[in-house]
RNA sequence: GGGCCCAUAGCUCAGCUGGAUAGAGCAACGGAUUUCUAAUCCGUCGGUCGCAGGUUCAAAUCCUGCUGGGCUCGCCA
């Protein structure tokens, strides 16, 4: 649909060609205004005041008059202490409706884009266990930002990072072998950092029901190779469903094993030799990363020739850019808050393009159930897993829960909130506006109503009380705050987007009736609600929650 | 100690190219029901936008310092 943001500045500084010079034309972007004034505003003569000398109201005026007969402008004027107003046409309006009416609803707030190729990478949590429920922060996060960067034309790839090499794997294969092989004959210890949750055991059998017999003729190093592997595809699969049932799918799960095994990790680090910022020390070779604006340099190989997560980090990401990529958005929790500086450097010395990796780190959940924080651990008994959460308060709450506050902020997700069916449930709210939007839809057909495929500036003319214009300009700025909120890579802001376009609805459909004696009234009031729904529905796609139709 | 994040109404949070009266939900109180779904809506109450400076015609928003809280600082991943 139409930016509103873009037309309108277009048309003004089109206008003002003559009258601005070339460094000043950045100043008249338009805002759209508060309630109490007319549509659309310019702060552009406050701004001119001082480089020109004038007084603001007097620039106002002038500028008022310059501007008269825009397009898409119905009235102009100056306003103290120097701001030029603007109401749009009822042509204008008639037109940003009649595109949510007669689009593609689920493309409804897509734009076309170079088709560029953007990886969106999420979760990629270690395959030795199950999803934690903080790991649900990072799923909706990231599937709603890989959602909203399609909707600016960018080919967008979502991937699962699987850390699947190294000594975790290696302990994680010893736990489960400290449970399985007593079924075998044989006992294994615990190793000391081992992984002690409950899933651990449960692995255990069911590897030692898969395939304990040929685990007990294997030869040592050979079994717990096997007991790894097995367990790893165990936990992945468990993974992929918890993940499929928050609405949550990948395009590809990426080994680390993989980029190991396949040379990347030597071809990275000939690469770095070759750029000559690798040196020896203590028997480990490092990257000079502090070349490059780390704090610190960094081991690449380790005394005992392992590659460390860093070589193989810089191998993932430099892949990615061979794999056309040209672009990583990383979706991080709070605890690799320290590893954007040391993975910025990474990608520095390996000569990757400014701005290939960008990271976005989202803070601490905590989660509520009576009114007070609850404590996750392995001794309260509470939820833990993330397959959990999702049983409990739904799929479509858990999205929208997880979303309620910035990636910046932490955040509070109260479990019965979650459960509630009520307006402080904002997945509830959604879900029930949009029902009676329908409702009223199926009525209007029942009296004979058409649906409308379009909007007239005569209809625009019969919508004119403080609520449809509040409602109409939710409808207007959609597109424009879509793009804001992709290019800002903030996803929490289409479910805010969302509730205000609900809210605006619910307060003209409670004080204006939609069917009514007065046809073109009505027909006009169908226009509005139905281009309401019609954009509730494309938020609740790039959300990722459904809508249903009655409730 | 260094780095990053946060501090806005009693609570949880929005507020994003600096702009006109700082918003929402919850909580509290009062109202609307011959209903196109009241699972809704309206009103009232509630704010030194952590503190102190600075920049600006204009600061919750930008800069500096401070205070309080969170995360983090491995030849782990």
């Amino acid at each position: 649909m139409l930016n509103l943001r873009n037309t309108v500045d277009g048309e003004v500084t089109r206008a003002l060609k003559d009258f601005l010079a070339a460094d000043e034309a950045a100043l008249a972007a338009s805002t759209l205004s508060k309630p109490g004034f007319l549509d659309c505003n310019l702060a552009l003569p406050m701004k001119l005041a001082r480089i020109r000398h004038k007084a603001p109201m007097v620039l106002a005026n002038e500028l008022a008059s310059a501007l008269a007969g825009l397009p898409s402008v119905a009235r102009v004027e100056a306003a103290s202490p120097g701001y030029v107003n603007l109401q749009l046409s009822d042509e204008f309006i008639a037109r940003a409706l009649t595109d949510v009416l007669a689009g593609e609803p689920e493309r409804l707030l897509f734009k076309n884009g170079n088709g560029e190729r953007v990886q969106v990478e999420f979760v990629s949590a270690n395959p030795t266990g199950p999803l934690h429920v903080g790991n649900g922060r990072g799923a909706a996060l990231g599937s709603v930002l890989a959602n909203l960067l399609e909707t600016q034309g960018y080919s967008v790839g979502r991937e699962y990072y699987v850390n699947d090499y190294g000594s975790k794997m290696r302990l994680f294969a010893e736990s489960i072998a400290h449970y399985l092989y007593p079924l075998l004959g044989f006992e294994y210890a615990m190793p000391d950092e081992g992984y002690r949750g409950a899933y651990i055991p449960d692995l255990a059998r069911a590897i030692f029901d898969a395939c304990g017999e040929e685990l007990s003729v294997m030869a040592e190093r050979e079994r717990l190779e096997a007991v790894e592997l097995k367990g790893k595809s165990l936990v992945l699969a468990s993974i992929e469903v918890a993940l499929g049932d928050i609405g949550v799918t990948f395009d590809t799960w990426f080994s680390e094993r993989y980029l190991v095994e396949n040379g990347w990790n030597d071809r990275v680090l000939e690469q770095f030799r070759a750029r000559g910022v690798v040196y020896e020390l203590d028997g480990a070779v490092w990257l000079r990363s502090t070349d490059f604006g780390d704090d610190k340099d960094r081991v690449l190989l380790r005394r005992d020739g392992e590659p460390t997560y860093t070589l193989t980090d810089a191998a993932y990401h430099f892949n990615k850019f061979q794999r056309g990529y040209r672009k990583s958005i990383d979706i991080l929790g709070a605890d690799h808050i320290g590893h954007i500086v040391p993975m910025q450097a990474l990608m520095k010395s390996l000569g990757l393009p400014e701005g290939f990796l960008e990271v976005v780190i989202y803070q601490i959940v905590h989660f509520l159930r009576g009114g007070t924080r609850i404590m996750l651990s392995k001794q309260s008994g509470d939820i833990i897993e993330l397959a959990e959460l999702v049983r409990e308060v739904g799929k479509d709450q858990a999205r929208v829960f997880f979303l309620l506050s910035s990636a910046d902020s932490e955040l509070e997700f109260d479990l019965d909130v979650a459960k509630e069916n009520s307006l402080s449930n904002p997945a509830y709210y959604l879900k029930y506006t949009h029902a009676r939007l329908c409702s009223v839809e199926r009525q209007a057909v029942g009296v004979g109503m058409q649906i409308p495929g379009s909007a007239s500036a005569g209809d625009v003319a019969l919508l004119s009380s403080a609520d449809d214009r509040e409602l109409i300009k939710c409808i207007l700025r959609a597109q424009d705050e879509i793009d804001d909120a992709a290019s800002a890579r903030q996803p929490h802001r289409v479910l805010y987007l969302a509730g205000e376009l609900a809210k605006a609805t619910n307060v003209v459909y409670q004080k204006e009736k939609v069917i009514s004696d007065d046809a073109a009234l009505a027909g006009a009031r169908l226009c509005l609600v139905r281009s309401a729904r019609l954009l509730l529905g494309a938020y609740a796609a790039l959300l990722g929650v459904s809508l249903p139709e009655s409730m």
